[in-house]
DNA sequence: TGAATTAATATAACTGGTTATATATTTGTA
DNA sequence: TACAAATATATAACCAGTTATATTAATTCA
């Protein structure tokens, strides 16, 4: 009853919190997405994960990459990439060999599965890429936006601000 | 030496996908506050996880909850507050009793060592505060546009939405 | 050339969320 | 009142990212 209630007159205690529910949101809307876009593959019957979807189209457009060019591109850590390739590989999607040159590094490209798989794919994120179009109908600055809030960040990371913050207010008390 | 280069010229393969990198972006964002976050936690030396702040304002706010008080509220799955709040109760924050009329419900309230220690993690939060809005102070709207793209989810889910553009433009190649 | 440094990959352990499922208690109703 | 349905909590299994650490190969430089 409460909560049918608590939502019926829509309040939401992460918005009425403001500024300060500010990462909270953004980890529920992210988290939103990624559930919603898994229960999508799932219900259209497709056997891939929603983050293989950046490893995919940067091997079609790169062709042959390793680890670390990918996580590098795609900013994110190496384990990560490791962990979505080895998944990837695993349905078939991707295979590896050793660098001939740098036998360190792992050259990851596409199978013929994943090339005759991705024209279907496609089809999929096309109209992903429509829905999030729609919901962003209403604000046409929030991509511009979302981009002056990573650069803000890439000059000064979150916890290097806070802990400026914390001291300059702390100063100002005594 | 390309990863350098790359991002000295600034390139990012996320933003170059325009609306098809939204969602990978905004969890890229929510992770980077995320860990930021945690890495500040660490460094200030505060023996507490980022997601217990929504639990602690909340218990402060409203006193004594149940936990499907607090998962409706903040709009997570009642498993995600069990296991914060069994976290929190490990480290003495929260100390939960079964409801005497309704022996299924666990009340959970904050100790005295979380009252005790409230107003040194508030600084914390107000600097947190002060940064969210640093980030942002160049694009003012991003909380309000944030808001209407929760708004417009709420309406029709991410999949639900994709689902339909992708049936309206299979029935249009027909 | 040999040793120290750097780079690439791999793995372990962790946090943080989700579904799916089970269990116990309450509530509603025939 | 008894039984079915709903509610509250708990747990298991999973996916998705991180940091920290180890290992191996390549590079640099004295």
């Amino acid at each position: 009853m409460y909560n049918q209630l608590y939502f019926v007159i829509c309040m939401d205690f992460l918005i009425e919190l403001k500024n300060a529910g500010f990462t909270s949101r953004l980890k529920r809307l992210s988290d939103a997405l990624l559930y919603s876009t898994k229960d999508f593959y799932k219900t259209v019957g497709a056997d891939i994960e929603p983050n293989w979807h950046l490893v995919f189209l940067i091997l079609k457009r790169q062709g042959a990459l390793s680890l670390t060019d990918i996580s590098d591109q795609l900013q994110l850590s190496h384990p990560a990439i490791i962990k979505i390739v080895n998944n990837m590989k695993s349905k078939g999607y991707v295979e590896t060999k050793t660098d001939t040159v740098d036998s360190r590094k792992q050259i990851i490209t596409l199978t013929e599965l994943a090339l005759v798989t991705l024209p279907r794919l496609e089809a999929y994120w096309a109209a992903f890429e429509e829905t999030v179009q729609d919901i962003m109908k209403d604000c046409p600055d929030f991509l511009t936006d979302l981009g002056k809030v990573e650069e803000n960040l890439r000059g000064s990371s979150f916890k290097d601000r806070t802990l400026m913050n914390l001291n300059s207010t702390t100063k100002q008390l005594l």
